[in-house]
DNA sequence: AAAAAATAAAAAACAACGTTCAAAATAAGT
DNA sequence: ACTTATTTTGAACGTTGTTTTTTATTTTTT
């Protein structure tokens, strides 16, 4: 049997990445799987297999989806000054992380063999995310160089994610504080201790 | 058949745990299974379910022994002053999760069912890392409430954790940087922008 | 001490998984 | 219209965690 090109290659791989996303948000990652994404399109296994190579590389294909939507909502984020544009970044973050738990943990937790490190569109995509605070690095501490600059984005940007990760798997045994404070204690005390000075202060 | 009394129960789940953690040095958790444990240690699948409940259970008691062999490593730094005592354990934490990568990861990936939340045990171990903290917080910070100190902990940590297990991943994208840089600048950041200084200064 | 009951480990069976491969059905080319 | 090529499918394979049954050993009872 074929149904021939009743769906391009394309159009199957969004129907897939797609169901993949829903079915993942009902259940974990655990009980997802192959079979259950290519019975839910209307399509068989070894279909999805021809298109994206493997299992694996499907599941690939939602977390790049999924960077993609993050990416997206962090570019809406807009405040006042850099520092609370960084600190809304990170309030989107935690918010996004928690809005699709499940998409959000594959995107860290999927590993591929012992193929390619990185399938360079994921790289491109995290390295993205971290432009994002470089740019207001790069405005609030210009006398920095830009390794320096660089360096302060991997701060923020792991501490962050490690507060969000911890926090979606509850594991960060705080009843008391808030996620939303703590991130804003994070950025906010690590950009005083940096030399952080209210805008307009130097020059 | 039924080779009895061989060894004991505990002896059995220790030998499963043992043989676990070794075979997730070498492989993967992908590649791990419980058919493989089982055989490693000469027993058979159904009798590590009867002993431990599940794969799941077993994958546990995995956590649990590397959570205690981290928090053994942990308790055992010692530097002048607290904030050295902070970062240097922030060092320990980042080397023992890149020399035990598997065992770490798996602490952090595995999700349980819908079963419970966390086996108490698991909770009390991780709880025990910002207590680790909060104890250098409480001399560092003798002003401050114990609300903010916890708060402050769990930042401090959670920053910690992020860069480590970015970096586990080499999502990091800093070649430049180094970790112990990014741990270090973190820390010392934090503290000073929380107003850190240097000892015997205000009284 | 021998027989019966209880127990514990292993074997076998089961359902589900990702993947491979050959067959079948459609599309395209002549 | 017939042939060739393409593409989807269905069946098979090996492996997984788990459940159930069988078998061997230990313990208890008579």
């Amino acid at each position: 049997m074929a149904r021939r090109k009743e769906h391009s290659h394309d159009e199957i791989r969004a129907m897939a990445v797609e169901a993949a996303m829903a079915l993942l948000q009902q259940q974990g990652t655990q009980e997802l799987s192959l079979r259950k994404i290519a019975s839910q399109i209307g399509y068989v296994p070894s279909t999805l297999i021809n298109i994206f190579g493997s299992y694996n590389y499907l599941l690939l294909a939602v977390s790049e989806a999924t960077l993609q939507a993050l990416m997206h909502q962090l570019s809406e984020v807009s405040a006042d000054n850099s520092r609370n544009q960084i600190i809304s970044m990170a309030q989107k973050y935690a918010e996004f992380a928690h809005a699709q738990r499940q998409c959000f943990k594959l995107v860290f937790e999927l590993q591929l063999l012992d193929s390619e490190p990185l399938p360079e569109s994921q790289g491109q995509l995290i390295a993205g995310l971290f432009s994002l605070i470089e740019r207001e690095l790069a405005l609030l501490f210009p006398h920095k160089t830009v390794e320096q600059q660089l360096q302060m984005s991997r701060v923020l940007w792991g501490g962050i994610h490690g507060l969000t990760a911890l926090s979606l798997d509850n594991k960060l045994f705080a009843d008391t504080a808030s996620l939303p404070a703590l991130l804003e204690s994070h950025v906010t005390g690590y950009l005083q201790g940096m030399g952080y000075q209210r805008e307009a202060s130097c020059c």
